[in-house]
DNA sequence: AATAGGATGAAAATGGATTTCATTTTCGTC
DNA sequence: GACGAAAATGAAATCCATTTTCATCCTATT
């Protein structure tokens, strides 16, 4: 393999720079893996990253698309999220605020939704407690409009 | 195995009505499952489960904990939650109001917290996406008041 | 180019949860 | 009470996402 180093962006850089701050070395499959996750929109699997990775450069092991997703999600470029659907789903969160899910239980559809008055109520909560709050997860479940309409013509024809 | 099948519970009605309702039926497995989960507090695994199950029945395997403990959330006895730990932890949802979790991510000390308005800022996050939502989960996580404790002191040593 | 510590990929291991399957139980029917 | 279909059980096998192992390869520094 023989790669020009050069990841231009902001996020690069920061990957970049997490890993010479780490004594970790740049190398031709973290770039791949980065460069790809990069192009990347919305939520993904890591076996779904690993199978656009190879599309590139199809000799990139599984276990270093994990090793590097992990190293991701240190550098704060990624965030993993369990859906409930028994993968972890990863996302971009370099440039993205926070937000929570609005998730639909048919289709998977997912809505990144923030409301300020519940993040100021979840720390109050949480200093309510003697907690200091550090992070936190929000879920909301229920059925987007599409499926919502799916479902009362499958109840109109039984 | 010679059981007297006699659960007087309020939660026990429900789920031998459950059970009923679904065609199931209540054997020895299922009853002394049932009663050792209702007297639990707190939130614990279903390996924890089946330890407490086999101190009265040994010979009670841990495919049949699992599958009650399924039947047990259908039929709205207990609760599932993922706190990150790698096990799912279940606890009692009858008699127990809805309520979200505070958990302290060094000792796992979890505190059961409601906040009206959040839940009301749920409800209209969804609907003005268009969903109807149907359930929600939402962690808070951070540091207990003890463990602010021990963790200042140890950054005091160092 | 020598070297030491990282990094990699294939394969094996892990571990919670589920499924399989031969054997019992349950429960309505005779 | 015995019968038989359907359901339930336990032990073991299997699943499957993720992690770990380990022999080999690469990187950065001298
Ligand atoms: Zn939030
Ligand atoms: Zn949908
Ligand atoms: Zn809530
Ligand atoms: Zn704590």
């Amino acid at each position: 393999m023989d790669f020009i180093f050069v990841m231009t962006s902001e996020a690069a850089k920061i990957f970049v720079d997490y890993l010479a701050g780490n004594g970790l070395s740049m190398t031709p499959q973290r770039k791949v893996i980065v460069e790809t996750f990069l192009e990347t929109k919305g939520h993904f699997s890591a076996e779904e990253l690993l199978a656009l990775v190879q599309k590139t450069v199809p000799e990139v092991g599984q276990a270093t698309v994990y090793r590097t997703l992990k190293l991701l999600v240190d550098s704060g470029l990624a965030e993993s999220h369990d859906f409930g659907c028994g993968v972890a789903l990863y996302e971009h969160s370099y440039g993205h605020e926070h937000h929570d899910h609005l998730v639909c239980t048919r289709c998977q559809k997912k809505v990144e939704v923030v409301d300020e008055s519940i993040e100021k109520r979840q720390e109050i909560l949480a200093r309510k407690n003697g907690y200091v709050l550090t992070n936190h997860r929000m879920m909301l479940f229920g059925l987007c409009p599409a499926c919502q309409k799916l479902r009362d013509k499958e109840e109109a024809e039984s």
